[in-house]
DNA sequence: GTAACTGCAAAATGTTTGCAACGAT
DNA sequence: ATCGTTGCAAACATTTTGCAGTTAC
């Protein structure tokens, strides 16, 4: 099933409505098919071009992570990142504190640990990541 | 040994002084015994009619995480929250998106594969976890 | 036609910083 | 005496919000 479909019958559920704007911001996500802040996001729109306000960029990267289309990640330092991930397998993050660069892994037995950690103590997790933060191989 | 000796060898170290500010605000941290936000510091300074300002809990802070005393965990809500972790093992977090509790819980296993992960792409960690966020027994 | 949405600018939030007075060494 | 430290207030960066005009339904 498609991206744009699952949001449409996530803002239909809410009684939300299908504009422009937040149909043209979910299909710039869904290209990128990588991590981005709500920036990058204003800076490609902008070199198109095409306006979109900051406020309804925040506004709908509300909407797309309620509805599971977006991750958000919350490394702490600067702005938020975001990435899309629909039918993408969930992963790990490592993230380099010098250059940036965000290397990304996945590990069954990770996931079946957490999931199992989960269960035990009775929790029901929404979200769940590792994040690895340190140096990578050329800033070390 | 001691969290205090740790952090004056720190000090010492980086040619910065102990200050009185500094000695409070590490024995508070260390009878917090919990997770704590910066506000909440201040808080517990003023009811004793102690005030350091905010300025000098951000500046002690850095310090007192870059001596590997304090972690920092940036939950991505609202402010960032610290915990004292000296002579503590290295813990995961759950953390309840309705009533705020944090479970830790450690899991040596997950540890190993984490340390494993880093080798094998040659990334000097330095600090990570693991954050679950979603709905604790009682609030699911 | 109604209620939701947008862009703007202002406000709010959490954190950092410049500076003058102060204090540890 | 020197140089790091403090508190204050101002600056900063990111995100949220109030409002008036616009648009989807």
């Amino acid at each position: 099933m498609d991206g744009a479909i699952i949001f449409r019958q996530y803002l239909k559920r809410k009684n939300l409505r299908e504009t422009v704007e937040r149909r043209t911001i979910l299909a710039e996500v869904r290209s990128l098919h990588k991590h981005f802040t709500v920036d990058d996001l204003q800076f490609r729109f902008r070199k198109r071009r095409r306006t979109v306000s900051r406020a309804t960029l925040y506004r709908t990267l509300i909407h797309l992570v309620e509805s599971g289309l977006v991750r958000k990640l919350d490394l702490g330092q600067r702005e938020a990142i975001f990435e899309y991930q629909f039918n993408h397998a969930h992963h790990e993050h490592m993230i380099c504190l010098k250059c940036g660069k965000v290397i990304e892994f996945t590990n069954h037995e990770m996931e079946r640990l957490q999931e199992a950690a989960c269960r035990a103590r009775r929790f029901r997790a929404v979200r769940h990541y590792l994040q690895i933060l340190g140096y990578c191989r050329g800033c070390r």
